[in-house]
DNA sequence: ATTAACTCTATATAGTCAATAGAGATTTAG
DNA sequence: CTAAATCTCTATTGACTATATAGAGTTAAT
C-alpha cells in the first residue's frame, strides 16, 4: 500500500503540474484546494524539493513551481522517492538491490523469480506514467463524466 | 514490500508442498531447514491453519500438512492473508474495497486509473501462481544450476 | 501416565506513520 | 531598510504495526 504520505505528494505535483510554470504555488493553497494537511505537507515538499523535483522561493510573492517539466517526472520516482523500492521484495529492487536475509539461495528462489515478475509490471507502468499523462487523463475523465452528466 | 511475515509464510508453504501429502511435518523442522524463527512461525502457521490452508494434528506424530493440494493454493490468497490487499490504494483493491479519505472525486482521479492498472497486473501474476507452480519452477531452477555446475 | 506436539495469552522492543508546534531564515515590496 | 509574507528546520507526539519471545495450557498417541 502506499502511504498517506506518497499519495498526498502525487496530489499536490499534480496540482502544481496543472498550475503550470507560471506564478509561485502557496502551500497553503494547496493543502486548502486538496484537503491535504499543511504542516505534513510541507514536510513533504521540502523533500521533492531537496530531490530537485521542485522549486520554491521564500518570502513575499514565493511559493512552490515543478523544477521541470511535468512530462519529465515519472510517478516511479516520486514513489520511490517517498515510500522507496517498488519491489515486493528487496532482492529484485532495480535501484535498490539487497538480499533478503532469510534467503538460503538467490539463484533457486523462486519466490524471488515471481516477485521479480510483479516488479517489472509496475515499473513498467509506474515509470512510464509522467505528470503530463496524469494532467491528460484528467482532462479526459473529467470531459467524460462532465458528458455523462450533460446526456441525462 | 511483502512483511518478513508474509515471507516467512510462503516458505514454510513450500516446504511443506515439497513434503507432499504424506506425514505431518514439526514447526520446528521447519524452522530449521528454512531458517525461521520458531515461534514467529508458529504464529504464521496457526493463522494460515484458521484460513483453511493448512491443517495440525497435536500430540505425538502430530505436525502441520497441507489441507488442500497445492495446486489450489495461490500466492495471491496467502499474501492477502497476512499483508492484506495486494492495492496500492484501497479504493482500486478488489477483495477490500475502501474509499480514499482524501479523495474529492473516484470517478475522476487519475491516480486511482493508473493504480487500478498495477493492482491488476500484480493481481493477474499473483492470483495464477500456485504452490504447485513454484515446486515445478523450483525443480527447473534446481536443475539449471546443477546443469551449469556441471558443465564446469 | 507420560511424552510429544500444537495452541493460546501475554509481553516486549523497536520502529514507522501521520501529524503538529513553533522558532528561524529568506526574499520582496514599499 | 524594515516589515510582511513565505518557506525551512528541529523537535515532539501518539498511535499503531512489525517482529519477535516466553510460558502455561491443551490434545493425542503409545
Amino acid at each position: 500500500m502506499l502511504s498517506q504520505k506518497a499519495k498526498y505528494g502525487i496530489r499536490a505535483l499534480l496540482y502544481l503540474a496543472q498550475h503550470g510554470q507560471g506564478s509561485p504555488v502557496l502551500i497553503r493553497d494547496i493543502a486548502e484546494k486538496e484537503r491535504l494537511p499543511k504542516k505534513f505537507l510541507e514536510a513533504i515538499l521540502l523533500e521533492l524539493k531537496s530531490a530537485g523535483i521542485l522549486h520554491s522561493r521564500p518570502g513575499k510573492g514565493g511559493g512552490y513551481t515543478l523544477n521541470r517539466p511535468a512530462k519529465s517526472i515519472t510517478l516511479g520516482r516520486v514513489i520511490r522517492l517517498i515510500d522507496g523500492p517498488l519491489a515486493p521484495i528487496p532482492c529484485v529492487s532495480q535501484t535498490a538491490y539487497a538480499p533478503c536475509r532469510e534467503c538460503l539461495d538467490e539463484k533457486t528462489c523462486t519466490i524471488r523469480a515471481i516477485m521479480k515478475q510483479v516488479r517489472d509490471a509496475t515499473a513498467a507502468i509506474l515509470d512510464e506514467t509522467t505528470f503530463a499523462d496524469l494532467l491528460d487523463q484528467q482532462n479526459k475523465l473529467a470531459q467524460g463524466v462532465a458528458g455523462i452528466d450533460f446526456s441525462i
